[in-house]
DNA sequence: CTGAAAGCGCTTACAG
DNA sequence: CTGAAAGCGCTTACAG
């Protein structure tokens, strides 16, 4: 009782619910159907003339392979999924865009499932796509342990970001987080600070460890001591940002620049410092980390680490596309970069 | 030559590639695959005693229906097809979010497609969905014609956000923008500011030439002349809002306030009152639209209209479940409210 | 280089 | 309430 109704016009004009099969161009260029599968699939070398008759058939018919016949008969679905954390962050939004290009180009179908930084719920999502049959999942970051990785590896490809890894038919892939975060001190060492505030990410993830690492290094590269009661953990977004300042401030610290472990995170530590009064760079220095496409569009610019979100997608589909064929995958992030905006400047001469 | 290992501890432990069918758990619980897919699909009533004995075999198999074969078999693929403009975007992000959770909630998955507000790619989104077999799509905004959009409703239920349009099997769903842009006006005129610029979006587009319309609108109730000299066209992006001021500025035109017809285009407007030594709200009162989750936390905090793209998504979402279930969708999204925050103040006394 | 045939894992009239 | 059977639209050994 299908309400679906026949389009009257054959032409796939509308791009509407061809219902050209393949045995139809099979009949109509006086093939087998075996035949055309191969031409679709590249899978044999046919002869010219039947290659074009087919070619031509297609074209006339407007014939368009049903993906679900295909799965089922050739044992692949030709989409990928892709667990991110928050299909809504400003983040991940452009890895998720950059993946999009690259598989579509190679011909498969991203399917997006957001885990929310929540083990439970990235289970269900890894569930939901392998009960999809996806051909292969990008994981971006998240809290699934290492050995469900592993695991999910062994029955299809899988690339995973934000941690190191090793295992068959698995690829890991990451920034390197110590050192963007080396930088973004040095940078303000460079400009003569001495007490520079840290707002990390949660310590239970890697990146945020590394980042930590970072800063520390810096420090001591630099001769200057570590100071614990400087360091406050966040958790990536603009409140928490705001939050540690305002800790930091209410148990008076002394702080002549900020280091915020990620931009959204510093965007909330200058929302806090300008509540209270305090200017950025004139009376604060800040930097952030990741460049969103919004750090450059604050009051003032933000200085940060440029890590390129949209580079680590692409640079993941890849990879997954290269473990699809067969192949072993090298992808090299470029390194971390400071782009240098307003919200920094050298310390001002103590009086 | 398949090098999926077969994995040996049956359980779906690790989400797996399971490799159960239907045909096992009839078998396994003694009756026919008819019987399992009825109960499956809840079609027929079926003895509470076979019920049990098939439910327990499901859960000792693991079995997971191959949406493939389902789909191949059943004419539908429960996958549905949303068209974005940008996955990246702050205001589709959180649309896109909504839908994917009332999706994933009935049972259906997304398929997200981006169409970078290019007719060309939208329509090559269109035909890509179509090729999958989407059961239905919901299409945020965008350049479709209205033609093309009935035109797919022929094959499928559509909902589509943006515009107002009315045919079978299709619902059309939208914000008040008209009512938004009045009532950012307003405010800014209840604060005594006459000399109000207005940046606009792409003329082209039914919403923004509403939110123009409100404004005017409001204008024209509170007795103040519209100056189209104080009117720029932008993009809805940040730069283009940057961009505007900066050609106010350089034309000499007069305003105490500014009227951003969207958030990001207000963060522009900021920047480049900035740079020019002109302060929010001290100088001039700048009122954004949509309320992103961003504005909350620019330096000063964004006043804006609040328009959840969240619910939207959501809306849009549950009329295509109610399409698909041969109902009539009826769906009203909630009126627009400002949300007064730091970047208005009243107009200071002339002198 | 190319067919005929079986099969992928379900659903759905068709008959009880 | 429940089977047996055909079929959804492809792919892929298996034989030429």
């Amino acid at each position: 009782m299908a309400t679906r109704k026949a389009s009257k016009t054959a032409s796939a004009a509308a791009g509407g619910g061809t219902k050209v099969t393949l045995d139809m161009v099979a009949a109509a260029s006086g093939v087998s159907p075996s035949t055309v599968s191969r031409i679709l699939n590249g899978t044999a070398v046919v002869s010219a003339a039947k290659r074009a008759a087919i070619d031509r058939a297609i074209a006339e018919l407007g014939f368009v392979p049903n993906p679900m016949a295909r799965g089922l008969a050739g044992g692949r679905t030709l989409s990928i999924g892709v667990i991110t954390q928050a299909i809504d962050s400003p983040f991940y939004g452009a890895a998720l865009r950059a993946i999009e290009t690259e598989l579509h180009a190679a011909g498969y179908s991203p399917l997006f499932v957001s885990g929310h930084w929540n083990p439970v719920e990235e289970k269900r999502c890894v569930d939901l796509l392998c009960a999809r049959r996806v051909d292969g999942m990008i994981v971006l970051d998240g809290a699934l342990s290492d050995d469900q990785l592993r695991n999910l590896a062994d029955s299809m490809p899988v690339v995973v970001t934000g941690r190191k890894l090793r295992a068959p038919r698995l690829y890991s892939l990451d920034f390197d987080h110590f050192e963007g975060a080396r930088l973004a001190t040095q940078h303000l060492l460079a400009l003569g600070h001495r007490q520079i505030a840290f707002i990390g990410g949660d310590p239970l993830h890697a990146d945020a460890t590394l980042r930590l690492r970072g800063y520390r290094a810096a420090l001591k590269e630099a001769g200057v001591r570590y100071h614990a009661a400087l360091v406050v953990a966040g958790d990536y977004r603009e409140t928490s940002g705001q939050a540690a300042i305002e800790q930091l401030l209410a148990r008076g610290e002394r702080f002549s620049a900020i280091f915020a472990a990620n931009d959204q995170m510093a965007f909330g530590a200058a929302l806090a410092l300008h509540l209270r009064g305090l200017r950025v760079p004139d009376d604060v220095s800040l930097v952030g980390m990741d460049d969103l496409a919004a750090a450059a569009h604050t009051i003032p610019p933000l200085t940060t680490i440029h890590q390129g979100p949209q580079e680590l997608g692409r640079l993941a589909a890849i990879a997954l596309l290269q473990l699809l064929a067969g192949g072993t995958p090298v992808a090299t992030p470029s390194t971390p970069r400071l782009m240098h905006r307003a919200s920094t400047r050298p310390l001002a001469a103590p009086v």
